[in-house]
DNA sequence: CATGAATGAGAATTCATTCAT
DNA sequence: CATGAATGAATTCTCATTCAT
C-alpha cells in the first residue's frame, strides 16, 4: 500500500539566510537528480551537498517527497513561463504558433535530460498527490485552451477527445525526446512533422 | 555516478525445483511492483513473498537488478509474441496491419498498469546497460522492418527518419496509457484516430 | 548512569510580558502531556504550541527537564492548597477529617488522568534530584503531622513506622486510581472502605 | 495521538546461535533499564551492548516496543510462578497463605527496583494494547479466585467490589515498595501489618 | 530581549548481500 | 543446494540546544 504524503513545505524562509540554504538545498538536489538519477536522491546527500546540515533540511521540507515535489514544481512554472507567451501572443495564426510550441516544447524537454528522466521516474510516488494533480491540470488547461479555439469541430465531446488526443500525443513524444539522445536539428525535424501532421488531420490554420 | 550493474542470470535453473522456486521469485516480484510500487520492490521482500529463502535468491540471480530485468525481458518477450504475429502475417493490406498492430499495443500497455508503471520507473537505472539497449533494439526491429516496407518514401535516410519517428509516435502515446485510467473503447478510438494520421499522412496502403 | 540534570528555573520572569510567556509554555506543556504523553513532551512542540520561539523557552527554562519539574511542582502545590485546610481545620474529629482527606486525595488523583500518569512516567528521570525529593517530603510533612496526633501509639519507633505506613499506603493506592478508570461512586467507596480499615487498626477516633 | 504499536514478536529463534543472540538482547535490554532508566532504552544501545548488530534486532523484535514487552512478560512470569505455588497449595488456612503471599509479593517488587522502575515507566505507552491488558489480566485471575474463596462475603456485587479492593491496595503498595529503598526487615514488617488489616476486616481465616 | 536560523548527535528502521551449516 | 542467521552501511527523521541579529 503506497503512504499518503504530506507534499507542503514547512515553512517559507524570510531571512537571506534561510532563503539561501533553500536554493542550496534545491540545486544541491537538481544536480544529484541529473547526476546520480533517483536512486541516489536521498535527504542526506542532498543536505551534505547543499553544505547544510540534514536537521536544517527538515525545517523546510517534511520529507523528501516535499523537496521532490518543490523541484518539479519549479521546472514546471519556468517551462510554462516559455510556453505560455508562445500560445497566447495576439494574432489569428493558429498553425504558426502550434508549431512554434511544439518546436519548443521538444527542446525544452530534450534539455536537461537526465534531471526530467529523474524527476518523471522519481514522481511516480507523487503521481496521486491531489497537489501533484493540480499542477498538471493548471498547465495542461493553456495548452486545451488554445487547441479548442483553434480547431474546427462542431460536436462537443468530439472536440474534447481530439483535444485530449493532441494534448496526449504531444506531451507523450516530448517527454520521450528525453531519453533518445536526439541533435537539435532532428528534434525540430520531428516537431515539424507532427506539426504538419496535426494541422493536416485536423485543418488548423 | 551511476554504477554498473550486472544484470545477467547466474545460472540457468534446469532442475526442475530450481524452475520452480525462480518462477515462485518471479511471480512475487511481479506481483509486488505491481502493489507497492518501485519502492516496495525488495530483495527481502521478494523472496519472502515467493516462499524462497533469501539467500537461494542469490542463488539465481547476481543483485536485484538483475531480477528486475529478467521481469521487463519476460514482459517484452510476451508483449512481442502477441504483436509479431499482427505484423508477419500474410497479406498485402499494410494500413489493417498498422491498425491492428497499433490497437493491440494500445491494450496490451493499457493493461497491468501498476506493474508496467512500475516496470518503468524501476528501470531508468538500467536504461544504459547493454543488455537492456539490445533487448530493446531486437524489439523495435519488428517494427521498423514492417514500416519500412510499408512506407513508399524514396530518400533513404528520409525513410528512417520517418520510420523511426512512427515507431517514437506510437510507442510514447502507448507508455502514455499506461498512466491515465482510460477506458477500453478510448484507447480504441484514440489508435484508430493515430492510426489514421499515419496512413494519410505516410500514405500506407 | 543517568546525567546530572539542572532542574532550577533560570529567572524568575517579572515583567508582565515575562510572566505571560511562562504560563502560556506550562500550559502547551500540560496540554501536550495529557495529550500526547510523556513521548510526545519536546522543547520544541512545547515552544510551539505555546507561541512561544524556541530560543525564548530556553531563556526561562536551562532544559526541558526544568519545565517539567516546574509543572510537577505546581500541581503537587495545588494539590496541597486543596489538602491542607482538610487536616489543619480546627476539632477534635480525627476520623472525620481523616475521611475527608483519602476522598478528597482520591478524587484529586482520578482526575486529569492523562496529566497525571504522563508526569509520573515522565518523572522517573528527576526521581533522585535533591530538588524533586524536597518537595516530595515538604508535602508528606503535612499528612505525616497529622497522623502522628491522631494514632494512639506509645512508642516512637512503632509510630513513625505506622504513619510511614498509612502514608505510603494511602498515596499508593491513590496514584493508582490514576491508572483505572474507576467512576467517582466507586473512588469514594473504596476510599471510605480504606479509611475504615485504619480507623479501625489504628485506633483513630 | 499516540500511534498503535505492532508488540508481537518477529520469529522465534530456532538455531542454537538465534536463541543465544536473542538472550544477549534481553540481557542487554535489562541492564539498560536497570541501569539508564527508560530514557537510555534505545534499539541502538541495546544492540551494542548485546554485541548484536541492530539489524539483528529487528529480526526479531519489529520495533522495541516489542522487545519491552518481551521483557516485561519474562518478568511477569517468573513472579507468577513464584507466586502461583503460594496461593494455591493445599489446605484450608487462607490467612496463612496470604500473608506468605503478600510477603513474598513485596519481596519480590522490592528487588530489581531500578528494573522494574523503569518497566513501569516505560510501559505507559503499551498499557492500551490489548496483548498488555492480556497479560495482567491473566496474573490477577490467580488472586482474584484465592480471595473470592477466602473472603465470606454474601452479596456477589459486594465481593467483586472486595477482592478488587484488595487486589488494588495489595499491588499498589507493592509496587510503591519499588521506588522506596526500604529494608527486608521493613517491608515484611509493612507486609505483615497489611495482612493483619486485611484478615480482621475480611475475617479471613 | 525576542526571533529566525542552524546544527551535532542520535534514534528507528531497512536493505542488499554474505556466510556457515 | 537450501536455509537460518547475521551484518555493514544507509536512510529517514527528530531532538535538545545554541547563535546571530
Amino acid at each position: 500500500m503506497r503512504r499518503k504524503i504530506d507534499i507542503a513545505l514547512k515553512k517559507n524562509a524570510k531571512q537571506q539566510r534561510a532563503v539561501a540554504t533553500v536554493a542550496a538545498i534545491v540545486e544541491a538536489a537538481t544536480y544529484i537528480l541529473s547526476h546520480d538519477g533517483p536512486g541516489g536522491f536521498t535527504a542526506n546527500k542532498v543536505a551534505e551537498k547543499a553544505g547544510v546540515n540534514i536537521a536544517s533540511f527538515y525545517q523546510y521540507y517534511p520529507n523528501k517527497e516535499a523537496l521532490l515535489f518543490h523541484i518539479i514544481r519549479l521546472n514546471w512554472e519556468s517551462q510554462l513561463a516559455k510556453l505560455t507567451p508562445i500560445l497566447t501572443r495576439p494574432g489569428p495564426d493558429h498553425a504558426a504558433k502550434l508549431r512554434a510550441f511544439i518546436q519548443e516544447f521538444f527542446l525544452i524537454e530534450a534539455a536537461e535530460t537526465g534531471l526530467r528522466q529523474a524527476l518523471r521516474a522519481a514522481s511516480v510516488e507523487l503521481r496521486d498527490t491531489p497537489e501533484f494533480q493540480d499542477l498538471i491540470a493548471t498547465g495542461a488547461e493553456l495548452t486545451r485552451g488554445f487547441l479548442k479555439s483553434a480547431i474546427l469541430v462542431e460536436d462537443t465531446d468530439e472536440l474534447d477527445f481530439v483535444v485530449d488526443f493532441i494534448v496526449l500525443l504531444t506531451t507523450s513524444f516530448a517527454e520521450r525526446s528525453t531519453d533518445a539522445h536526439t541533435s537539435s536539428a532532428r528534434l525540430i525535424r520531428q516537431a515539424d512533422l507532427l506539426t504538419d501532421m496535426l494541422i493536416t488531420q485536423f485543418k488548423i490554420s
